[in-house]
RNA sequence: CGGGGCGUAGCGCAGCCUGGUAGCGCACUUGACUGGGGGUCAAGUGGUCGCAAGUUCAAAUCUUGCCGUCCCGACCA
């Protein structure tokens, strides 16, 4: 490709709007355009990366034997209804209706249309186990898109769904996926890791979530220092911990007037929140009302707390009213002596003794507070998030918390959507069985935004060579005014396509300096550079983006030394 | 959904407080010089100042409403 035939689209200012440096450069670079918020035009240059993402993960999948079909954007509600989703989604579904009136979505992900296929070209065991992918886009109205295309509405996914006569065979695709996964990751280049996950609102067993480590990450990740344990934050569990060191404080009440935060009252009483607890309060399943204890410098797990048996669903904490009303105080002075409701004690609280909470009265608080001496009732379980620190819950080590993108997500479904749509079988004792299924998800556009994340400089980009936009760069200098320095650049150019490498000829009437920042910017691998000091001496300039040092090499083995590097 | 910021040329911004000819830098066009790191000079092109209503002789500027967009928050009692 000749610069001159392409559209190299690159600013030096990015919209003030772009506040993450994958976004900057995306938008520096010229990759993408932005038409609303969250909905991203990609430029030739943008979508050539798209392709060679595409292109690799279609290499895997259809390695693993997936098989790739293409299913409708457009969803009509009658197959959200038939699962149960067009009431359980929320508004992030986007619905709308055609010219009659009819209601339908835009696909935010596809359950419901594979099921709907299987149940129609599925019909005996023989046909299993079926694992279907497709590379298309979907559309999510999130709550607040941001980060350019790392949180868009619309965006591509790579999503594949496999079918199974029972468990078992999830189970072993569920083990091929994870595999193709790290096979795909490794191609790109990344530095990434596979954590155990939340199953989520789409529900199922085992899941586990690819996540690219970067600073920028909006997931918090565990690990463990010493063994390969790792976990999203939302799902990783905390351990119980020692029996609380036998009372020495009295309870002693002491006034507290206007403190209100966990804060405030530390400060007040002089002792660290390590000592100190809160108590949150949410509805339970009959509308009663349930606390939740957590050491003053912990922070709740809905997910967890949610999962807990006589907690309503989703969780939903309580109106200060209510507490108010049932109480006598408010929320910042509830505490769990002489508290008649159901207690619940994080492991980290439950172990302390001699600490400080609420007074169950405005404006008072409690020290010295001791478990069974001062209160009877409580049940301790696991409310928290991990924090870094904390004992790894496989036993081994220590966590560390990093952040990371996730730009990838395996789940074991089960029968859930196989159930509820009436997607069966035949077996081989001849009975109809309902098909467990799987579903694989992987960020087409993300990965681009991630890999950015983890691979740029002061100069831009620096794009691993399986997506770079091009292998390899040709800046000759004085292209339109020396014929020597044109012919050698068009040989050059002409042998590299015959090689078929991937390459741009900067043919641009532009100064050597803005050819260079251009090809630096978009992170092209490779670069060759071609005057007539060069031609003298039959000589070329060759430097990769990833290092700083120049090489001279002969002009004649040129393409060979590209060929090498490529390799 | 709550709070806040911003909306003036393709991009980055000034002008608004104190109403009176719409500006700067980058980019773009033409020409000259230059030619190994975003070069210089000259001459240009490009704007219903987000939309609507109001106040006024006069509104980018003041008022009200709406729209868009970004940030923070939406457990931390």
């Amino acid at each position: 490709m000749k610069s001159s035939d392409f559209l190299i689209s690159t600013v030096k200012e990015a919209p003030n709007d772009a506040k993450i440096i994958s976004h900057q450069l995306m938008i520096r670079a010229g990759l993408i355009s932005k038409l609303a918020s969250g909905l991203y035009s990609y430029l030739p240059i943008g979508l050539k990366i798209i392709q060679k993402v595409e292109k690799i993960i279609r290499e895997e999948m259809n390695k693993s034997m997936a098989l790739e079909l293409l299913m409708p954007v457009a969803q009509p509600a009658e197959i959200w209804q038939e699962s149960k989703r067009w009431k359980e989604y929320g508004p992030e579904l986007l619905r709308f209706q055609d010219r009659h009136e009819r209601d339908f979505c835009m696909g935010p992900t596809h359950e419901e249309v594979i099921t709907n296929i299987a149940k129609q070209y599925i019909r005996s065991y023989k046909q299993l186990p079926i694992n279907f992918y497709q590379i298309q886009t979907k559309f999510r109205d999130e709550i607040r898109p941001r980060f350019g295309v790392m949180r868009s509405r619309e965006f591509i996914m790579k999503d594949a769904y496999s079918f199974h006569i029972d468990e078992k065979s999830l189970g072993e695709i569920y083990q091929v996926m994870h595999q193709t996964y790290c096979n795909i990751f490794d191609r790109l280049g990344f530095d990434y890791r596979p954590v155990l996950a939340d199953s989520g609102a789409i529900g199922g067993d085992s899941s586990h979530e690819f996540h690219v480590l970067a600073e920028s990450g909006e997931d918090a990740i565990c690990f463990s220092d010493t063994s390969d344990y790792a976990a999203n934050i939302e799902r990783a569990e905390t351990l119980p911990q020692g029996a609380p060191e036998s009372p020495k404080e009295d309870l002693t009440i002491i006034e507290t007037p206007g403190v209100k935060t966990i804060n405030d009252v530390c400060n007040l009483l002089n002792v660290k929140p390590e000592n100190s607890i809160k108590t949150l309060v949410v509805m339970g399943d009959n509308d009663d009302l349930v606390a939740l204890v957590l050491r003053g410098d912990h922070e709740l797990n809905e997910a967890k707390a949610s999962k807990i048996e006589g907690i309503k669903q989703p969780l939903q904490m309580a109106e200060e009213e209510e507490v108010v009303k049932q109480l006598c105080c408010n929320f910042g002075s509830i505490g769990v002596v002489n508290l008649d409701i159901t207690i619940l004690v994080d492991y980290a609280a439950a172990s302390l003794s001699d600490f400080v909470c609420g007074a169950n009265e405005n404006d008072k608080h409690f020290t010295g507070v001791n478990w069974k001496r001062d209160v009877q009732k409580m049940t301790p379980c696991d409310l928290r998030n991990i924090v870094a620190g904390d004992p790894s819950p496989d036993g081994q080590g220590v966590i560390e918390i990093k952040r990371g993108i996730e730009v990838g997500h395996i789940f074991q479904l089960g029968t859930k959507y196989s159930d509820s749509m009436n997607a069966n079988v035949i077996g081989e004792d001849g009975r109809a069985v309902n098909m467990n299924m799987g579903c694989y998800g992987i960020g087409v556009t993300r990965i681009i935004a991630a890999c950015i994340e983890q691979n740029h400089d002061e100069r831009g980009i620096i794009f691993p060579r399986a997506i770079a936009p091009f292998e390899l760069v040709i800046v000759p200098i004085n292209y339109n005014k020396s014929s020597r320095v044109r012919e050698l650049a068009d040989q050059l150019y002409h042998d590299c396509q015959q090689q078929k490498i991937d390459v741009l000829l900067d043919d641009r009437k532009e100064r050597p300096g803005i050819m260079f920042a251009d090809s630096e910017l978009l992170g092209i691998p490779h670069r060759l550079v071609i005057s007539d000091t060069h031609a003298d001496n039959g000589k070329i300039e060759y430097k990769s983006r990833a290092h700083s040092e120049k090489d001279e090499i002969d002009f004649k083995d040129a393409v060979s030394f590209i060929l090498e590097k490529l390799a």
